[in-house]
DNA sequence: TCTACCGTGATTGTTGAACAAAAGAACCGG
DNA sequence: CCGGTTCTTTTGTTCAACAATCACGGTAGA
């Protein structure tokens, strides 16, 4: 899970991705060039190569001449990833093999998010959540499609951030992940998949739903 | 279809990216920066910023320390693209509306196509039948996916640029193409679906074989 | 002759400064 | 109150410099 951290830039864009994840930059925050490369400690050119990385990724947004911004999650980007996550995740289940080694992945994710229930860190429930669905895309063995979904997760984050009350948007699904494990286990693909497939609609109405509350 | 031009960056990633899925730039070809910068008439932080964006979409490899190369394709890297595309593509059509706006392109990709095997120009035959696939992805509706799939394209022509014998790679397909359309827009979904899949898992065994005589 | 070591040259990684161009803000006249 | 003009800030891009790293070749020793 360790990414290669070599260089300086990718090293800043991992902490810049955490702070914007983790909502200390807000969405629709200006990030001016010449204070972000002095506080962060690297040249200007180095925050450019930066800002094209999470650019990328979605999670900044680019104006020309104007500068860039941390993107603003829309309702229209929340239907479109999970528009995708059911489309990769629902097959990726399906067609899996009980043995995959991503399957002890998943289990890990599994615990780790129990443990964060203990002792009520929903933000870390969040993070073992996506691990849990990071390790199902990862049953693909497909690199492509896992890099792909590491991007959709990481802007999906962006904004539960924007959302209050996490542990309504995530402590539900601690115990539905674990049933889906064990359904996959014992082979049943199809159940856990279908599974799956109910969880994800779900998920999209609640969030969508405490996304409409904000205006 | 036009790309935000917008930066002298992506201007020369644009021209970059044609030299590489062109031929011009033979994979594994090592790129060096003061060399390259000079002959595109940009300045080296502006082709570093380049040679980010080509590095994400999967058309260059950066060693650290040593320097950027045209990326290589393997055969497991098109066994990926062409799990990817079934994962995608196969769905996209089944669940298609046959009066989608993308259609609409994948007429325009039929008619190039034809009108390209007409004066025997191979490569934009393929170029062609790439783009009726983007149509195809299309009908998803999904922003996201679509750029993932562009990038996934590029790679493959990218694949494509090493096998000679292009008319062997893209003719047949042509008319398998339009047969596609049709059912679509006869509300066939699904026997569109499954045509597509034989088509994808033949065109996979094509370039792989093609890929395992060049050793 | 072969091999291990070391130095030299070239390339990348990163920085800082500079300047043109564009956007936004302040100002001024009507 | 409004429209236009100047001023200031920020971005877009380039250039020059230097440290760190790597590739190559030569040398010493077995």
């Amino acid at each position: 899970m360790t990414t290669d951290l070599t260089g300086l830039a990718e090293e800043t864009a991992s902490r810049l991705r955490n702070d914007i994840t983790g909502g200390a930059l807000p969405p629709g925050q200006r990030l001016s060039e010449t204070r972000l490369a002095a506080e962060l400690g690297v040249s200007r050119n180095t925050l450019r190569e930066v800002f094209r990385l999470l650019t990328r990724e979605g999670l900044l947004r680019h104006e020309p001449n104007r500068g860039v911004f941390v993107a603003v999650p829309s309702m229209a980007s929340i239907v479109d990833i999970y528009r995708v996550r059911r489309l990769i995740e629902v097959p990726a289940l399906a067609h899996a093999w009980p043995r995959h080694e991503a399957v002890a992945q998943m289990r890990l994710a599994v615990e780790k998010a129990r443990a964060a229930r203990e002792i009520q860190d929903w933000r870390m429930v969040g993070s073992a959540n996506m691990e849990f669905h990071a390790a199902i895309v990862a049953l693909t063995d497909s690199a492509r499609l896992q890099g792909f979904f590491a991007q959709i997760i990481a802007e999906l984050r962006l904004a539960f951030g924007l959302l209050d009350s996490p542990e309504r948007l995530h402590e539900p699904y601690i115990d539905r992940n674990a049933r889906i494990l064990d359904l996959l286990v014992e082979g049943r693909q199809d159940q856990a998949a279908a599974m799956l497939a109910g969880y994800l609609d779900e998920s999209e109405r609640v969030v969508l739903a405490a996304f409409a509350r904000l205006g």
